[in-house]
DNA sequence: AATCGCTGTTGAATCGATTGACTTCGGGAG
DNA sequence: CTCCCGAAGTCAATCGATTCAACAGCGATT
C-alpha cells in the first residue's frame, strides 16, 4: 500500500481568497484582521471564501513583514526530569493562552549545545527566549543574545545582567530546612548533592552555613558532599558520610532525587530514614510523598516558575522599556516522615 | 533602573553581508549554502563578513521561498506526566540531531483545544505533526490535517488512516502480565482503569479476555472497572472490587498510576500488596521501582516511542511516497515485589 | 578572427503576507 | 454647480531569503 499521506493539496494563499471573494489582496488581509475600514458585508464574503477554500493563514509570511513570530523559545537542560517537565507545562499553557507557541530545546547542560540551540532560536526569530543557563554560561554570551530578543532567566543569581528572571527563594527554603533539623536536635548536618559551579547550589550552601552559624554550630566542610543530581549521587554521598569517625545524623539534600539516593543508601547500610537518620530534599517532586518514609522537602512549585517566566516574557514584549523585574518565589517546608524522629543521642 | 534588555541592534540581513563582501545577494546566499559554483576565496570573504557583522540567518524568510520550515509540531495531552515528558525528550533530541526544532502544544485531552493547536501548527507551517490524539478524535479530522503535512500518530490503532504510527505492543504486554498472574495461581483477576473510549484500553481489554479464555478462565465483566487514569481512580476501583462477594485476588491495571491507587486502597483496607493481593501496572514510570512494595509492571519505554516517532517523521519527509509504517514496540514484563506471593487459597 | 565551453557571478522574480498612500464614489454644505 | 469629506477599497512597496536564467571573462579550438 502506498501512502496517501503525502500532502497533495497545493497551497491556498490570500490571493486565492481575495479572488474568490472578488476583492483585492489588501482588502482580504484587512478583513481577516478585523480592520474597521472594511465593511461588514465584505468581511463576510472574505470569511466565506476562507471557509470554502480551506485557507490556512501563513504566520511566517506575516511575520516577515511585521517582525513578530509569536513564538517563544524555551531552553532547558532536560525535559525528562519531572521538575522541568512541570515548568515546561506551566510555560506552555501560559503562552498558549496568549496565542504564542513554545519552541523547546534542551542542552544537556552543555555549553556547546546551548549556544547552538540559542543560535537556531535566533534564526527562527523567536520573540523571546526563556533560558535556564547551562553551568558556566558567560554573562557576556547572554548579553549578546539579549541584543536580539528579550531574555528571561530561570535562575535569579545573575544580578549583573539586566534581564528579567524568576527563581525560588533558596535562601529562605534552606534556612527553614536547616532550622527544622536543628529543632529536632541535630547538630551534625550534612549538605549533599550538586556541584560548586551551580549558582543555585552556592546560594543554598551559603544559607546553610549562615543558618548553622546563627545557631552556633561549627561549619564542617567534610560534611558537604558534591555529587551529580541523581539517585546514585545521593547514594554514594551517604555511603561516604557514614564512614566518617563522627558521622552526621541528618542530611539536607540539593534535590529530592539526591534525597532518594540517600534513603536507599541508608537502607543498604541497615539504617532507617526518619528513625535513625533525618533526610530533607528540595523540589517536592510527586514521588516525595510516595516514598517510604515520605520525604520532608522544600516545595518549589515548578509549574508556577514556568508560568511566571512566561508572564514576565509577555510583559516584556508588551512593554520593552519596563524596569527589570526579578521574581523570587517563596518556598515552603513540607514536613513529612523522613525527619520525624528526634536525634538519637542529643549532646 | 531601566532595562537595557530591549533589543536595539537593527537587523543585519543578507544584503548587508553581500555589500560588505562586495558581492551580490545571490552570491552571498549561494556561498552560505556551500554551493560549489562559488569560488573558495569568495566564500571566505562572505563568511568573514558574516562574522564581522554578526549576521543571523532568517529561517522564516528562507522557508517562505523553499517551503520548508525545519519545524515539527508535537501535540500531546499533557507534558507534566512523566511518560509524556520522556516521550517529548526522546523526540526533541532526535529532531535536534537533524536540525529540526520542536514546537510543543498540549491539549488537555480536549477536542476543541486540540483543533486550535493543530490549526496554529499549520499556520506555523510545520513540516510534520506528531500527534497523540485526544479521545474521540475523528478520523476525518486527521485525514484533513494530513492534506497539509505528514502526520505521525502516537497510537497504533487507527488502521483506517494511512498514517505512520508508533505504539506499544499492548497485546503482548497484556498477555505476559495476565499469564504471570495465572502462573502465580490467580483465577479471579481484575482489570482496572481507563475508559472505554480509549483505543489502547480496548486493545488491552481484548487481550486480557483472550488470555483468560486460553487458560479456560471465565471472563467476568464485573471485574473490569473503568476509571480515570489517576491514583484516585485506582483507589476507588479496588474499594469497589473488595466489596464483591467473591473478590479478585489480583489486579491488572491500565497504568502504573492506577496501580499505585490500588495499592493505597489495599493498605487502607488492611491488605498488603504483594502478600495478600497481586498488582500489576503498565508504563514502568520511575516511581514503580520505588514503591513499597515495588511494582510489577509492563515496561513501555516512552523515550523510545518519542525517538521512533521523530524518526518516522524524518523518514517520511525525506521520502514522502514510502508505504505507511507502523511500529509496534515490544513490551517487557518487569517482575517486582507486588506480585511476589502465590495466591492464598488456590482452588 | 570567430566560436565554443567553462567558471563564477549577478539580476530579477518569487514565496505570502502587511500597510501607508492613494483612488473612487456618493452625499451634503456652500 | 462646485467643492469637500468620509467611507470603503486598492496599489504597490516591503519584509529577507532562494533560485533560474542570463551573462561576463577567458583560454582553447578550428
Amino acid at each position: 500500500m502506498t501512502s496517501s499521506s503525502r500532502p497533495r493539496r497545493q497551497k491556498v494563499t490570500l490571493k486565492h481568497v481575495a479572488d474568490a471573494a472578488k476583492v483585492s489582496k489588501a482588502t482580504a488581509s484587512l478583513a481577516l484582521n478585523n480592520n474597521p475600514r472594511i465593511s461588514e458585508p465584505t468581511r463576510q464574503r472574505v470569511l466565506e471564501a476562507v471557509e470554502a477554500l480551506g485557507y490556512v493563514y501563513n504566520r511566517h509570511a506575516a511575520g516577515l513583514r511585521t517582525q513578530r513570530s509569536y513564538t517563544i523559545g524555551l531552553i532547558i537542560k532536560d525535559v525528562s526530569n519531572p521538575f522541568n517537565a512541570e515548568l515546561t507545562s506551566g510555560a506552555e499553557s501560559q503562552l498558549a493562552d496568549h496565542d504564542y507557541s513554545l519552541v523547546l530545546a534542551t542542552t544537556d547542560d552543555d555549553l556547546g549545545k546551548q549556544s547552538r540551540m540559542v543560535q537556531t532560536m535566533l534564526e527562527r526569530d523567536v520573540d523571546g527566549l526563556i533560558l535556564s543557563p547551562a553551568a558556566h554560561t558567560a554573562i557576556e554570551s547572554m548579553r549578546r543574545w539579549m541584543q536580539f530578543c528579550p531574555l528571561v532567566l530561570l535562575i535569579p543569581y545573575y544580578s549583573e545582567l539586566a534581564a528579567d528572571c524568576v527563581g525560588m527563594d533558596d535562601e529562605q527554603g534552606t534556612r527553614r530546612a536547616v532550622e527544622h533539623l536543628i529543632e529536632r536536635g541535630h547538630r551534625r548536618i550534612a549538605f549533599v548533592g550538586g556541584f560548586a559551579a551551580q549558582a543555585t547550589r552556592q546560594k543554598r550552601l551559603d544559607s546553610y552555613r549562615d543558618t548553622l552559624r546563627r545557631h552556633s554550630i561549627d561549619y564542617d566542610p567534610a560534611l558537604c558532599i558534591a555529587s551529580p543530581v541523581t539517585r546514585r549521587g545521593g547514594y554514594d554521598a551517604i555511603h561516604q558520610l557514614l564512614r566518617m569517625s563522627t558521622p552526621p545524623s541528618a542530611a539536607y539534600c540539593y534535590s529530592d532525587v539526591n534525597a532518594f539516593g540517600v534513603m536507599l543508601g541508608l537502607r543498604a547500610a541497615g539504617l532507617e530514614a526518619g528513625k535513625d537518620f533525618a533526610v530533607i530534599g528540595f523540589d517536592d517532586v510527586p514521588e516525595a510523598s510516595l516514598w517510604h518514609p515520605s520525604l520532608t522537602t522544600v516545595s518549589a512549585d515548578p509549574r508556577g516558575l514556568g508560568e511566571n517566566a512566561a508572564q514576565l516574557m509577555l510583559r516584556r514584549i508588551a512593554e520593552p522599556d519596563l524596569p527589570v523585574k526579578r521574581i523570587i518565589m517563596p518556598s515552603r517546608l513540607i514536613v513529612r516522615d523522613s525527619t520525624v524522629a528526634q536525634v538519637k543521642a542529643p549532646r
